[in-house]
DNA sequence: ATTTACATTAAAACAATTCTAAACTGTTGA
DNA sequence: TCAACAGTTTAGAATTGTTTTAATGTAAAT
């Protein structure tokens, strides 16, 4: 399973040259069988702990919003200090567990897809988030 | 038209003691007919210029989260760095201008209510919101 | 009035993200 | 093959939004 010319190619295609660094964050993102969400933080941890890779902060942001652009991830909205990012870039919605801070994918069992009868004149629909906000019955909103 | 006793409630319902500084804020708040979408500084901002009266971020952070915290306002989810408030707390959407960066409510001639078929187990739902990102046709995606 | 608990403030601390400038490396083409 | 260039990595500094702190001030209860 020699997946480093897909990634070769998916840098390539974001504009980026492929070097290590960026080897091994695509090694985390996309070789795992199901897509999973993370936060730039979470990225870094695991490139460094499970690969005994030390990476740059820099770097990873880069390489990230390289591939976001390109459309490869994708960013999740939430109320929220950091970014979450999705390596599922098909459309689908979120729900986001305020109890543990977790995002789950939602999918066409759970949510009717979504309706939009009138766009702002002149403008063109880039997304359509949903997001649900789940917490335990006994729990404050956030 | 005085407010003030309305504010001073407001303000003591979210458990706050009406001081000065808290019943500009509900003035700027709560005084205007149409409801409005607002970060802390464009808050502050206002307070400021159009009050003279100087205030700390320290105490507009603490009021506005009193605020949302009992529901007087709400917290919008955006990719971003800030955190954009809404003073209109009726359940409702929004487009997202990135060629602006404006905030702008969905009406329900835009679109459909939300259909939800199934949550998660033990969880209640919280909040469900649509966040439609628009753009000028030949802008690229952010 | 006095007391007490809560508020305000400027400044410091903090966390996520972006920028910078120097050192490094993939790539190209002589 | 190797020099030279353009793009890359990095640590650390800078920036931005937000929260905390600790001293001072003020609303409200007695």
């Amino acid at each position: 399973m020699n997946n480093i010319s897909i990634y070769t190619e998916k840098l390539r295609e974001s504009g980026l040259r492929p070097t290590r660094q960026r080897l091994k964050i695509c090694e985390v993102l996309f070789s795992p069988e199901k897509t999973f969400h993370f936060t730039i933080n979470d990225l870094t941890k695991i490139i460094e702990d499970k690969l005994s890779e030390k990476i740059s902060l820099a770097t990873v942001y880069n390489t990230i919003h390289a591939f976001k652009k390109k459309g490869y991830l994708k960013e999740i909205s939430i109320n929220s200090d950091k970014s979450y990012f999705d390596t599922n870039v098909t459309e689908h919605h979120h729900f986001f567990d305020e109890d543990t801070n977790e995002l789950i994918d939602c999918s066409s069992d759970d949510i009717d897809s979504v309706n939009i009868k009138q766009n702002i004149t002149g403008k063109k629909i880039k997304s359509v988030e949903v997001l649900i906000k789940v917490a335990s019955d006994n729990q404050n909103q956030k």
